[in-house]
DNA sequence: TTGTACGCGTTATCAC
DNA sequence: GTGATAACGCGTACAA
């Protein structure tokens, strides 16, 4: 087994300096050709790579960006760290990735880990208990040490900093107008809880299109789901609520539901209760995930593109990183992705 | 704005020399009370944590493990990661992300990236493109520096590491003795070429399964689908051939598809040429993943348990990282994930 | 009880 | 053209 080279082993075994072995590897001018020709086939010959750690503690810099996640196993969220890392390796930075699994806890935790010299800075989308609890001490201790930080899908005004965002409100807005174009006179929102601000946007998104096209909006068309509750546990229990406001609520002909799960249980109710998709119900879901896709009927949705969000939040940290702006006059942006809404068969 | 701190920063604030410092924070009794204190409170109060990355190059350990998938946007894969990163996290690694993307060139660029001092170890799945040219010289070169390998799903018997792998035989076996057991006289495959290794197992299962129960394998009733077509977006290619394999096979009464998206569209074929599931015909998949859970009829899946496969996988590597054993008579293991059935609507 | 010196692997600066 | 030295931040063996 033959351990890692280093400089300094070339340079013994060529019996010259470690400063020369260096300059010869970066074919500085100051070094004789011969000396660099011997060093270069004796580096080539035994694969010599500079230590990335080493290069970090000196350059103060790890090439290395972390992302922040309350959940991996998630079409969205996967996609996210698609494109963010397509975009970093592209500018030569790795991605280290630390899950919040939606615990306040243990996103401080994961972050103060990788705070600690291991990246240079952070792209993270905010557990639901963070947002709960709206402490967000962690966030700007961080920050307030010089490392840059971007915020996609879940943030908060609160907080300064880059943020990629979904341009929730028209998403929905368009969606609804979609189905009310589509003859629907009595369209249903399932929603989730407005702590959770991309819930409460696509709300709005909601009540606005029924607003301009003068439909009174109804509170008892309205579902808001407790999403403490872990509905793919408890699907059961997510079926039921749907069904009741279907019961509740007979002439209901459209569904725009806040995420594919919730939409996707819709059509499985309006299936039960002999409701024909979309021709007695027409569904509309936001996130285009696999479930959609392959739904049958497939689902009509409004696509976040995700990774053009991670592509995007890797290009603003990373911009950042390498820009030499005097953190003191420092600007942030907030980049909205537009969404498009993808006309499927639940859809007319 | 206020930079990390560091121990000599804190060393010249209190005018001691940085050893005492480090001393009195790491509570050494060679340090008298008064100055531990003295240094403790301060260190405090500027929030001190030790720089990882000095730490890295002094300790020659990164406590950090590197993870290779092919693709994140992959309910398997993710599920893996969430296993390791769980795991990982307990014992105090962080985990960093490389995506061969199913490219050959991708997987050495990206584990050449890792491998320099970045990570202590390698946690990996083979790309397809990997495992079609049968190239593995990366890997060997890795491990031969010294840096331990762990594959999963997706090994090949040519490379000596440790690997964690599905019992994808007995899966495949298990899945269809059901369907016999269920009543089915023909029963199709629908497979993937046999240089993937879990294809070419899992078709073994089932002609083992067929050939136990006396019942005659024909190969016209296996399909073996070209994977390296991305069926993602060219889905009516998929569903074109699975359909021929049931117009030219009438009698076809249950299907066993090596995954979900091949199960899910024998489903959707068999609903389009009149037959009812299951009744009519039975269907199983491998992986079991959100389309399984949520299709409709719900598809019975033969489990992986990914997440478990990540779990083990991390515990196997942080073992070896460490473990003392000397490199040379350093053992491997290969541990065998059981799969179970998940019974759903797509069987009786 | 405290401080000095060294080394982890690298590069930049300066001296020879 | 080559080499010695310092520095990045830390921990520790050893000296005072």
């Amino acid at each position: 087994m033959k351990r890692k080279i280093t400089l300094k082993q070339i340079a013994r075994e060529l019996d010259v300096s470690i400063s020369t072995v260096s300059k010869a590897l970066r074919n500085s001018a100051e070094i004789s050709d011969d000396t660099k020709q011997k060093i270069q086939a004796f580096a080539k010959l035994y694969n010599y790579r500079p230590n990335n750690i080493a290069l970090s503690l000196k350059n103060r810099r790890t090439n290395t960006i972390g992302i922040i996640i309350p959940e991996i196993v998630h079409h969205f969220f996967s996609e996210v760290i698609r494109g963010a890392e397509l975009v970093a390796n592209k500018r030569g930075y790795n991605v280290i990735i630390g899950l919040s699994n939606e615990s306040f806890s243990k996103e401080v935790i994961n972050m103060e880990m990788l705070a600690n010299g291991s990246i240079d800075g952070f792209i993270l989308s905010m557990s639901k208990e963070t947002l709960q609890q709206q402490d967000y001490h962690h966030f700007n201790e961080t920050m307030s040490q010089g490392m840059p930080v971007v915020m996609f899908d879940r943030v908060v005004s609160e907080i300064k900093c880059d943020k990629v965002i979904v341009d929730d409100f028209n998403g929905a807005k368009n969606a609804v107008e979609k189905l009310i174009e589509n003859k629907c006179k009595s369209i249903a929102l399932i929603s989730t809880p407005d702590y959770v601000s991309v819930g409460k946007l696509r709300t709005q998104g909601y009540l606005e299109a029924l607003n301009e096209n003068n439909i009174l909006a109804e509170s008892k068309l309205i579902l808001k789901i407790d999403d403490t509750v872990d509905y793919e546990v408890h699907l059961d229990a997510l079926e039921a609520e749907i069904e009741q406001l279907f019961k509740a609520n007979k002439k209901i002909d459209g569904v725009f539901a806040v995420n594919e799960l919730y939409a996707l249980t819709a059509m499985k109710v309006a299936r039960k209760l002999g409701l024909n998709v979309p021709n007695d119900v027409q569904v509309i879901g936001f996130t285009d995930g696999v479930l959609s896709k392959h739904a049958t009927p497939s689902l009509t949705t409004v696509s976040q593109h995700a990774q053009q969000m991670g592509e995007k939040a890797a290009q603003l940290l990373i911009d950042k990183l390498e820009s030499e702006v005097n953190p003191a006059d420092e600007e942030f942006h907030t980049v909205v992705i537009a969404t498009d809404l993808v006309e499927r068969e639940s859809t007319k």
